[in-house]
DNA sequence: CTAACTCATCGAAGCGCTTCGACGAAGCGT
DNA sequence: ACGCTTCGTCGAAGCGCTTCGATGAGTTAG
């Protein structure tokens, strides 16, 4: 491999002046420029990583971590890399996946001690994230996509759950319906404390109270057995209802059969929404999902230009929030007065949970 | 951040004893050892990476490649991450992701030629990858999850495509079927020269001609609607069909549709038997699939060891191929005679295609 | 008792880059 | 013509480690 000694001495200049070259750090002149780039092509000439990073002090590298993936990786998650790694990209960065969860704080710490990244990315943050404490205690410099549930002088990029279930909630209350439920993440992704479980079962809540209406929210494992229970379970106690929210695209496919076997036609006689989702799932379903589009790419780029503004700056920069979008399907559509009418008012069952 | 320097003086020894202590290339007392150990936690020391990386030559990082992740990645991707993470970290290695594919041959080269990796793994190879050619010539050491078209000398770990399809065939044939289809991945897939695709249907059709059965291919998308078109062009065009075998998870979810429209009962009425497949998917369906289990975190590891291997001796190991393991579900069972007695027999469509 | 080894440790020379201070050559106003 | 600044370039000092040859103390053989 060749070195920038070897660049130099092709180009006749000092070492110096071919690393001023590349990274204009000082004024070269656009001739001795020309003769170093020629002198790098001419030998392919590949800047060594570690030489740099040893004498600068920083890796260029950024770490986005994701908890172990039992499950494989999910659109979203993925999507968050895509648009992270282009960002980083396009800085100069390279970004390195860290398959390490929130049980792997040490770890995470050292390997940013050891000039492994010169910052990370936590994602999939709890509400009680150890990471966090871990990394700030280490000055790691450090951004969530997501977030913790105290957050002053944290940097985070998140979904806007209040906003998306609102708009979730609006959206099928513009078309009639009032006996609206929800299905959730599991209950133990609850009591862990994961940030989008809670915050949308608040956000859900408050925005049916808003209304009037009375939120049923139900909390389901992420399979499609679950889901099939829990919505046969949503069915046989809340008389009269003609909606779903759902954010749990798995278990969401069990739901769905649920109502095929019960003979609920979709959209005629439900509506299914499909919140915080991805564009390809909606896909999979017939009649094909209406959703409210996770933005994922976005927060993939936005977590990553808070980290390096963290990372240029020192300060953390201000949080981010973006709410998911309305895109159409076939599986929401007007309320049917017959399935109104005439049902007795029964008022139970804010919570309930399935395995 | 404490240097060896700082542990060196605190444990009054040099520094290239710390070194030493800490890489086991010379003997070191074990009285030394332990004050430099005790040093070493007091300042919560941390081998700074770049340093090491710069005077070794080698960056202790091996590099994953997987292709973008349009569709987020699949069980068995993250499958194979999970086992090379593994098997790497218990060599002192480090996996670092780089998610690019076929089309990134020459960013894959450079970033190994800056040193920030000391290997590549390819995954998701094609028959002809130019991957390939571009790393041989290089110099840049590199290990296969899958194999191109000729590999002489080349160093790769993959499915055993050949044995998986004959075992699914027997499976089927040992339960009594005869007709039975494939459902392979896209033809695009296919003309892309994609090994899987090509292998997979290479050895099909050879297990059935070894049974004098006569083979029913088909290529599809990877979507549920074309799955189910496909099923349903299957079952128009071979009467008689009792069975699937196929190579498409989310196009298996459409097939089953289809034959859930079409009145047949699984498995009674028919068997589908999902190859190359993973744990969690075949879950999703009702009955759960029978399913033949992706070798995913093993492959992940083998490769991770193949490379270390050729790492370490500069000679590109044997190959090693696994097949998939039958696990028993409820979606395969024993032919009814009825469906199969008093059909005109018909033997066309060897290959077709669907959208 | 000495030569020949072994064992544990040390000092120093890099690894290939970045970055700082210095310096000659122009260019400027006066 | 003079000093002053500006521009482009150079040399050298590290960055924090690994690794090689050397050294001195302790052991063993003769």
């Amino acid at each position: 491999m060749a070195t920038m000694l070897d660049v130099a001495r092709l180009a006749n200049v000092s070492v110096s002046t071919v690393s001023y070259a590349l990274s204009d750090a000082r004024p070269v002149s656009t001739a001795t420029k020309a003769r170093v780039e020629r002198a790098m092509t001419e030998l392919g000439y590949q800047r060594n990583a570690a030489a740099r990073s040893l004498a600068s002090r920083r890796s260029r590298i950024l770490a986005l971590t994701f908890p172990a993936m039992a499950q494989g990786l999910g659109d979203t998650v993925s999507e968050y890399i895509a648009g992270a790694a282009e960002e980083a990209g396009q800085h100069g960065y390279h970004l390195v996946l860290w398959p390490m969860g929130a049980n792997h704080a040490q770890e995470i710490r050292d390997l940013a001690r050891q000039g492994q990244a010169d910052g990370v990315i936590l994602m999939e943050v709890g509400l009680e994230d150890p990471r966090v404490d871990v990394l700030r205690v280490a000055g790691v410099p450090f951004t969530m996509i997501g977030r913790t549930a105290r957050v002053a002088g944290l940097s985070y990029v998140d979904v806007d759950f209040a906003r998306t279930t609102e708009d979730a909630v609006a959206h099928l209350a513009r078309l009639g319906h009032e006996r609206i439920a929800f299905l959730n993440h599991s209950l133990v992704s609850r009591a862990g404390g994961y940030g989008p479980t809670v915050r949308a079962d608040d956000g859900y809540a408050r925005a049916m109270r808003r209304r009037g209406l009375v939120p049923r929210a139900i909390f389901c494992d992420e399979n499609p057995g679950a889901g099939r229970a829990a919505m046969a379970g949503l069915l046989a106690s809340v008389p009269g209802l003609t909606a779903v929210i759902t954010m749990n695209e798995i278990a969401t496919f069990g739901a769905i059969v649920e109502l095929q076997v019960q003979d609920l036609r979709i959209p005629r006689d439900f509506s299914v929404l499909s919140i915080v989702s991805s564009p390809g799932v909606g896909a999979m379903s017939n009649p094909p999902l209406t959703t409210m589009l996770a933005p994922g790419a976005e927060l993939g780029r936005l977590g990553v230009g808070s980290l390096l503004a963290l990372l240029h700056s020192g300060e953390p920069p201000d949080p981010v929030l973006r709410s998911c979008l309305l895109v159409p399907g076939g599986s929401t559509g007007p309320v049917r007065e017959e399935r109104l009418a005439a049902l007795p008012v029964r008022h139970q069952l804010e919570h309930s949970n399935t395995q």
